[in-house]
DNA sequence: CTCTTGTTTCACAGCTTCTTAACGGCCTAA
DNA sequence: TTAGGCCGTTAAGAAGCTGTGAAACAAGAG
């Protein structure tokens, strides 16, 4: 479940946006005013954001500023009025996107629906096998979200299986993939490797099954 | 305002993508292949390029290859499905997000503003790990608050480090940041700069461990 | 010019990873 | 049963990569 921080100084507008955020399953913590917003947002770490502009004290810019220092959590702006300057300072400060007051649930849940998905969208391509996941561009590896060390054959080799998780890979093709413009003769070592990488998978794992005379398929549940 | 550029082989995408753009109050260029677009690119100064990976002629990686060797312009890479590897690619090669045909122009409009938006304000002013902290507005280093004393390239390279700190950062990631737009080979050199930092670093700082054969990983506690 | 500072190159030891080879088990077909 | 193919496993040498020190090289300051 995600959670949401609502920072606003008006009780009746924190009460109107929790009971929306709320509907739509999210925690929802509050803050009265900027600095106990941070400290909020430091301790519960939220999923998403919603800042009032008009604050008592620290003023709502400087409070996105601050949590920009640290945080790249979407923020969504509450603005009282087309106020065009401070909005565009609110944006170019980090701010992912504002309504303006008063506005209608729809509009609000239309707006967080983008920011959140934005920032959900914007991870690396990885490959998902049962408790296998494959991060391609980090060229890591996490096993039931714990890191697994792979060697860049293991790598490689793991990714051609993934790719193609629950059919069968030929040996040529995982070798010509793997092994891609090499001329050594790499059929022997395959086993070799795929030895490896069972062990490193282990029971939790999903399966590197064999078909004779054909290849390997990856088994996830 | 701000200028566009699409280069997309299909005339049917680069219309669509001109009229989401100019809705968007952009200036729109278009290059229909990958050597026309570098020459747009170089003649126009865009501030934002669309770039299709699936390029007749110059590959789309090419392109975003030729045209890092001398601009940041953000660059939005717009591929077609089931090309992983290639997407991968793409990012190392320094492209900054990516859309997957088909998408929908909320989705194309919501990166767009990401991409843009954080050339400026995403970098915050420190970055900290564990008990080393960059102030990147002064060029400074702190170790446990006591002043660091770093080369600007052994700067540039804990920053890269830092900058995605726990992850892997593959050695040409490294290179391409901390050597921009230089031809030489320095993939020997990084291996002596990682030994300064790390004797720099000494016991209390972040530990720099090396992933064999991928590149190295910032550990902080 | 000389000195200082920073960067790159080189060589080599030590370590990790890859390849190769060997062997035994399982299955199938004769 | 026996022979032959295919696979899993293990071990050891080969190949490649990394850490480290020193020296050459480049650039800027005094």
């Amino acid at each position: 479940m995600s959670k949401a921080l609502i920072i606003d100084d008006e009780t009746q507008m924190r009460r109107l946006l929790r009971m929306v955020l709320e509907t739509r399953g999210h925690e929802v913590c509050e803050a009265a005013d900027g600095q106990l917003g941070l400290q909020e947002a430091a301790f519960h770490r939220p999923d998403v954001v919603l800042l009032d502009l008009g604050l008592p004290g620290l003023s709502g810019i400087e409070v996105l500023k601050r949590l920009r220092e640290w945080s790249d959590v979407p923020v969504l702006i509450l603005s009282v009025r087309d106020q065009e300057a401070v909005k565009v300072e609110a944006l170019e400060a980090g701010a992912d996107d504002y309504v303006t007051k008063p506005f209608g649930t729809a509009e609000l849940l239309a707006r967080l629906n983008v920011i959140q998905r934005r920032r959900f969208t914007r991870q690396s391509p990885q490959i998902t096998a049962g408790a296998l996941v494959l991060d391609l561009l980090h060229h890591e590896a996490t096993l039931e979200d714990a890191p697994l060390k792979l060697t860049p054959t293991e790598f490689a080799l793991i990714k051609v299986l993934a790719e193609h998780a629950g059919r069968i890979v030929t040996q040529n093709q995982i070798i010509r993939q793997v092994w891609a413009g090499q001329s050594s003769d790499a059929s022997e070592g395959l086993r070799v490797h795929i030895n490896h990488l069972r062990k490193k998978l282990g029971e939790t794992g999903p399966k590197i099954v064999n078909e004779p005379g054909i290849g390997y398929r990856l088994e996830a549940e």
